[in-house]
DNA sequence: TAGTGGTCTAGACCACGAA
DNA sequence: TCGTGGTCTAGACCACTAA
């Protein structure tokens, strides 16, 4: 019946295995069967430890649940805690049209404060890069990134990115952890002036360490209009 | 040589050896070697698919790794990302004092947002718990919380809990995960009185849903002076 | 060359759930 | 009673690493 099974014979066999579950289990709804591990047995022609080996990748992934005596089904999707992301990414996961403009990007020293973030010394290159972004034809926040020039040659010319973190990406260094330190203050008057609110209005200023693997790649302070942008956060998730 | 290992004859054998293994390594530190897989199929007098069970566990706990052709080693720990904590353990943490002033604990019923934000009914009995919570003596921020009374049963006898957490804890009922809005703001004229803080000064204000397992244990409000408080997070981690 | 983890076999018995 | 996942055996060959 199932004439698919035989199509991918390269790789190993419980990686054949699992990929198959995970085809079939694809389109199932949260509490629905998967093949019984006999069945694939008999259906690749392999050992059950083989199959076991499939199955557990899938169950560690979260995307099957083991029932003894009953059999394995489609686990619901597991809760995530606050992944890391740009504001251009925050922005439309809140439905929001994000805008950016630069105010200036420019090659710059490291001072003692950003070179020990960064991991490199007072006076190394660095750029600097501040923007005004916006949401929705309004101002947001005011943010000032820092970065390594030495991890990113060639970033000043051929025109600044519309994302940071997609450009990140795109050499392999996109944030996969990040330390944020998040503050309550009142707008200077520079910041009021920007971001079209009262001097002394109460703003949201975020602070944040961005690492690649073991690599700091970002250094920023981020101030956010607090009228517009309050900070949401699920911690603790994955069960 | 290995004498401890007969003693825990009780037990599926996967799990002595995987407790076995975990006492072993436990004083090693990341790099040094854990016991070959071989080496443990002699030790014990069991298949070698057992003990890789076994290690599988410990792999997946992160706390081994398996290096091909070379042996299985014990891990650096792996960065967490930021913990669900309660304002107690967060300012042990942080190497201050906590103490809390209890303004008022009383029954009363839920409200519209309050029933919404617990899963309940409007006009179903809640707790209200408002405290001042201070840290190294000086006011640090006000808390209010609310609690289902259901839930709780003679929670406001017997005294209020030193911390809710533990109180909870000892219920089963620790959170597991929260969903947090955090916002900048300024104070209050009362709140400004409470904090010792001027009027119009900027105060973080955190929102809280607490969950054990699926269920809402506890929404709060909480506001914090940002001259002695910024939030410290940790996003994405889990390498 | 010897030792390691990675993969795989072809069975087996068990406890449990559903019918 | 029958099918399920959980556990376990006693081997095997492979690619890789280190000496």
């Amino acid at each position: 019946m199932e004439q698919g099974v035989t199509v991918g014979v390269r790789g190993l066999k419980h990686v054949q295995v699992r990929e198959y579950v995970r085809s079939v289990i694809a389109g199932g709804s949260p509490g629905s069967a998967a093949p019984s591990e006999r069945e694939l047995v008999n259906l690749f022609g392999v050992a059950r430890m083989t199959v076991r080996q499939a199955m557990d990748a899938l169950v560690a992934e979260g995307l099957l649940e083991r029932v003894p005596g009953r059999g394995t089904f489609v686990a619901r999707p597991r809760r995530t805690a606050t992944p890391v992301t740009s504001f251009t990414e925050e922005m439309r996961h809140r439905g929001m049209l994000p805008e950016s403009v630069t105010l200036f990007a420019r090659r710059d020293q490291a001072g003692p404060g950003v070179a020990r973030a960064l991991g490199i010394t007072v006076g190394d290159a660095i750029i600097h890069w501040k923007r005004l972004r916006r949401a929705d034809g309004a101002p947001m926040c005011i943010e000032d990134v820092y970065l390594n020039e030495v991890l990113l040659p060639g970033f000043l010319q051929g025109g600044m990115p519309t994302s940071l973190y997609d450009d990140l990406a795109d050499r392999g260094m996109r944030p996969t952890w990040v330390e944020d330190n998040i503050a309550a203050d009142v707008a200077t008057a520079e910041e009021a002036g920007q971001l079209e609110i009262a001097s002394g209005a109460a703003v949201l200023r975020q602070q944040r360490r961005a690492f690649a693997e073991e690599r700091a790649v970002e250094v920023s302070r981020s101030t956010y209009r607090s009228d517009r942008f309050t900070l949401r956060l699920r911690l603790g998730a994955g069960e």
